[in-house]
DNA sequence: CAACAAAGAAACGCTTGCGTAACGATCGGC
DNA sequence: GCCGATCGTTACGCAAGCGTTTCTTTGTTG
């Protein structure tokens, strides 16, 4: 089901939702940060630093920075995995899913507006 | 012309994006950078420090310093108003609109995937 | 069970961004 | 011409991110 949208659209569409999200929401994470959080809750777990900085093309410890600051955050947690205690496996919340949640309705929105 | 988008759709379309943006391109602008940056080669000039400001709901230093970052990308260029002199008129450039326009193919690539 | 490998975290020095507050330059009204 | 207001920048101390390297814990393999 391909989204189909012409160059205005597409950086229209970045534009109204970068601006409505820096004015919603001073959490301003970074697009690292941005683009861990969707993995995790848009692909099937498991989740592991290893996995996600082969994924991202990043650091191992870029990926544990992002994970203690989103930690904090509470928009995701962080598990022992007790089968390999090597691992760690990364946790949906309920208020990560909320974050997310609310910023797929932000675009939804903002795509409307266009 | 409005896009209509279901919230996996809107959701995916942004993991797709976050995603190949870091794994391509090592300049990683905050979601703030990028407000600015589209702010400025979308809506019509002239655009001031005070008004991009405004426009965000941050502060006048906050503009300062990613105008500075930015500069110093090649992506902004900034021109003292000579009618104001207190006013700063900040320009496009050429590397800003190609690194817009191959983002504007990156979305809208990323979007047909869907 | 010893030796090596793997996973994640922590340490290090550095860079960049933040908010607040102060600053110099410039304008506008009286 | 002066004085207050406005514009953008700079200074300050602080928090957070970076890449590299090292460390600790745990598994695996001979």
């Amino acid at each position: 089901m391909p989204v189909e949208l012409t160059p205005s659209q597409a950086l229209g569409l970045w534009h109204a939702v970068s601006l409505e999200q820096v004015r919603v929401d001073s959490r301003d994470l970074t697009l690292r940060q941005m683009a861990i959080l969707l993995e995790i809750y848009l692909v099937p777990p498991p989740h592991t630093v290893r996995g996600l900085a082969a994924k991202l093309g990043v650091t191992k410890p870029v990926i544990t920075r992002a994970l203690d600051t989103m930690g904090a955050l509470g928009l995701v947690d962080r598990v022992r995995d007790e089968r390999d205690r090597r691992n760690v496996v990364i946790k949906r919340t309920v208020e990560g899913a909320l974050y997310l949640e609310k910023f797929g309705d932000l675009i939804i929105n903002q795509g409307r507006k266009l």
